[in-house]
DNA sequence: GGTCACACCTATTTTAAGCCCTTCAAA
DNA sequence: TTGAAGGGCTTAAAATAGGTGTGAC
């Protein structure tokens, strides 16, 4: 049975909406099948990872096509399923700035940090934040003492800022196409299972 | 200097049950002091919180009940993080000595009694303290496990550690191949200190060998 | 509200996704009553009203709970069931179910697992059958159970230590020469000569600290594949790691390959002590080409490696016999400067119940409160961040 | 069906080394 | 195309605590 818990970056639910998104998107990928297990010829076990994984890679090496090969093909397991790992992007100057003027105005309060960062999760701020400390102390220590004082700047946006952002969504909705492309596939796997 | 120890812990993988006599009885210290890296502590600031106006009020205070029924408050010195919870209980990590830890408790207690609570600083108690050292040459963790079986887990697959449970004192001891020792649950320095002496003879009987 | 099982009478039927697909199963016996889609009930079910920042229930803890809600069974048949089908899934021997068998028994009378969470008690019947596996060193990676079984590998290792603990097993490493003997079967490469060289390119891997800390089945493949190398006939193309992955079906390669270039680095430091082979000529890319010598004559090799080493740093102490190999995460470590630890200053601290302005002057206070405005400031934000239910 | 005694999520800290992923730069 | 590099997870300990899963009684 798929475990809810380990899907995909927001496998931890960063707000109740997400909760709610994700259970009932879970539904249809709940699909996800115990692995289809095949049996090879010298008895050890088969887990058809394109069953339940993104398609390790397409069956071109067809040099050797003793059926063996070919079946073994899918034994090896790759650690990929089931981790609780979630990729952060990597922060751009921008960001970084944005965080250290966040940082500067609230403190180390990475909720309302978040509400002026919407597009990190908190567990991505506060990474950031235990970074900036161990790099670069001085910064962190100089930003909290400095105590800029709270205007509604954090969340103002120039023109150049939301070019950025659109730049930056558009490298996120590529990621998430790419990401998203074995899902289909998954489910085809079942149907034809089914 | 820890008689006794040497039979419970057997530190010749042939012999494993011989207490072994030490050849330098008097010089038989490591010479090397585990340094501590963090300690956590409690304190109850003996009063009810209202968690919502300290998140208000104080400064590097974060508060969503949501996830975590605490405030998470952070000061600079001694670099600190405080969970402050609503029956006026409070858990002070990160610091690096008992001293420090102590320091920085009556320094968050100091901010919620500021903020108009009627807090004291009763039943202060260092809960955990962590270690680490290097014992400066490499460990053959799969002879370890053989014969300190009873008290390791080795799975590399899982993790590259081994992770030895002494007994007395009780602590848990992370050994990596590399000679770093992670040594972690005293409630006292000496206890990391005395688990250090008595694993490092042991560590020296697995540094070389195939 | 579970409903009565027409294969074991038991009053435990009910909703499931055991395999997948939406079902009404027994949780007592396994058996599936019924075929279903409970998508609207379930919908309907989730009403999970989240409207502000209350310390109400709608905790995080209550959403996780929510999500792991329909499991599939668990009770003590349907365990006995999903082993049995674990172990012939995996081919074992009856000898092997039959462990596996006991072990759950045992583990199920055990109070500490009663209280399981549901999914932990799938990863319980997983972790009978490792343990089998692991007791008659059938080489099995936690990592490939773990995929079967569906569970995380923190899951796992929860459950794999406290079953180990509470039933008292001492359990042996896993044996990384049966790893590389199991893969030299699934390969194919049963030549004696072949299994003998893989041994030692094994035995060479251990002395050199590649195996220490790492997963068995990196190290024993790199082993396998460095022989494969060395056998074949140079004019062939494709001698490449990938191709070698490739053909006998290994996914992830990376880590291999990082193997592979630490005992490639360890033949090199025995191929410098050949005295008819020029240095310079030997590379990681050619080692392969000088295995049989190395292998031949390792042990003198040894030898002369050390006393090269030896007379390079002479002012070392007498009864540190000096190593000719270094763990492999040494290199990383030198890179990085050794930080220097400074024992922090002693102070003193007062121990008293009462709070003075000793413990933070007036002057420190300020920086640790907010400011009228800032409070001002945050109870919006608080406020909009609460208020909206949208706060991503 | 209610109580009971656990489990166990959220969160905090800190070190160790391995593993697995993504990203980016030379080849 | 390929590998190197970096980020984030794994392990141990310990306290804090509400809400809820879990099965026995």
């Amino acid at each position: 049975v798929m475990d809810e818990d380990h899907v995909g970056k927001d496998n931890t639910p960063e707000n109740e909406e997400n909760v709610e998104k994700e259970a009932v998107e879970e539904e249809g990928d709940n699909a996800m099948p115990v692995p289809q297990v095949r049996i090879s010829e010298d008895g050890t076990i088969v887990v058809n990872e394109a069953s339940l994984l993104v398609e390790a890679s397409p069956p071109k090496t067809h040099d050797h096509c003793d059926s063996e090969v070919v079946y073994e093909k899918a034994s090896y397991t790759t650690y990929a399923s089931f981790k609780k790992k979630t990729h952060t992007s990597a922060w751009t100057d921008r960001e970084t700035n944005k965080f250290y003027k966040a940082l500067s105005t609230v403190g180390t309060d990475f909720t309302l940090i978040n509400a002026i960062l919407p597009n990190r999760t908190r567990h991505e701020i506060k990474n950031k934040f235990k970074k900036e400390e161990r790099i670069n102390r001085g910064l962190v220590d100089h930003a909290i003492k400095l105590r800029k004082h709270f205007d509604m700047s954090v969340f103002e946006q120039t023109e150049s800022d939301i070019e950025a952002e659109k730049e930056e969504q558009r490298k996120r909705d590529k990621k998430q196409r790419k990401s998203k492309s074995y899902k289909p596939r998954q489910k085809r796997g079942r149907k034809k299972k089914t | 200097s820890l008689p006794g120890a040497s039979s419970m812990y057997p530190a010749t993988p042939a012999l494993p049950m011989t207490p072994m006599t030490p050849a330098t009885p008097l010089s038989d210290g490591s010479g090397i002091v585990p340094q501590l890296q963090n300690i956590v502590s409690t304190v109850n600031l003996g009063c009810k919180l209202d968690l919502k106006k300290i998140a208000l009020h104080a400064r590097n205070a974060e508060y969503n009940p949501k996830r975590f029924a605490a405030v998470i408050m952070r000061i600079r010195e001694p670099r600190t993080t405080a969970l402050i919870f609503s029956s006026g209980k409070m858990v002070c990590t990160g610091a690096k000595s008992e001293d420090f830890s102590r320091l920085a408790a009556r320094k968050y207690a100091r901010v919620i009694q500021k903020l108009g609570f009627p807090a004291k600083f009763l039943d202060f108690k260092i809960q955990n303290m962590v270690g680490s050292c290097d014992v400066k040459f490499p460990i053959r963790l799969e002879g370890l496990v053989l014969t300190h079986g009873q008290f390791s887990s080795y799975e590399p697959e899982l993790f590259p550690g081994l992770i030895y449970r002494m007994v007395k004192p009780r602590i848990v001891l992370l050994i990596f191949v590399s000679g770093k020792v992670v040594l972690t649950g005293a409630k006292v320095r000496k206890e990391i200190y005395e688990a250090f002496e008595n694993i490092y003879p042991i560590l020296k009987a697995f540094k070389k060998m195939s | 509200m579970p409903s009565l099982c027409s294969e074991c009478g038991e009053n435990a039927v009910e909703e499931d996704h055991h395999f997948s697909q939406d079902h009404k199963v027994c949780t007592n016996c396994g058996n599936v009553v019924e075929e279903l889609s409970f998508q609207a009930e379930k919908e309907s079910s989730a009403c999970f009203v989240f409207s502000d920042g209350s310390y109400s229930a709608s905790t995080v803890a209550t959403a996780y709970h929510w999500q792991n809600r329909k499991r599939k069974s668990c009770g003590h048949k349907a365990g006995l069931k999903e082993i049995s089908e674990l172990c012939k899934l995996m081919k074992m021997s009856s000898e092997l179910q039959k462990r596996s068998t006991e072990l759950f028994e045992k583990a199920y009378n055990i109070d500490c697992f009663k209280n399981y969470m549901t999914k932990k008690k799938h990863v319980l019947n997983g972790c009978c059958v490792y343990i089998s596996c692991r007791q008659e060193n059938w080489p099995v990676t936690i990592a490939f159970i773990c995929d079967l079984i569906q569970c995380s590998r923190q899951d796992f290792n929860s459950v794999y230590k406290s079953l180990l603990s509470q039933l008292d097993i001492q359990i042996t490493s896993v044996c990384v020469e049966d790893v590389v003997k199991h893969l030299l079967n699934k390969f194919g490469f049963e030549e004696p000569e072949f299994v003998n060289k893989t041994m030692k390119v094994l035995q060479l891997a251990k002395d050199a600290w590649i195996s220490s800390g790492r997963a068995a089945e990196p190290v024993a493949t790199a082993a396998v594949y460095i022989v494969w190398k060395s056998q074949i006939n140079v004019s062939v193309k494709n001698v490449g790691f990938k191709n070698f992955c490739a053909v006998h079906g290994i996914g992830s390669y990376c880590n291999i390959l990082k193997k592979v270039k630490e005992i490639q680095q360890t033949l090199l430091i025995l191929a410098h002590q050949i005295p008819w082979v020029d240095n310079k000529m030997v590379t990681q890319k050619n080692i392969s080409s000088y295995l049989n010598e190395i292998l031949n004559y390792e042990k003198s090799l040894k030898s002369r490696a050390l006393e090269a080493h030896a007379s390079e740093s002479a002012d070392d102490v007498l009864d540190e016999p000096k190593m000719i190999f270094e763990p492999p995460c040494y290199k990383k470590r030198k890179r990085e400067a050794e930080p220097i630890h400074v024992e922090p200053d002693c102070i003193s601290v007062s121990s008293s119940p009462e709070l003075t302005e000793l413990d933070i002057p007036d002057s420190e206070m300020d920086q640790y409160l907010k400011t009228p405005e800032e409070v001002a400031m945050c109870s919006n934000m608080y406020e909009m961040m609460y208020g909206t239910p949208n706060d991503k």
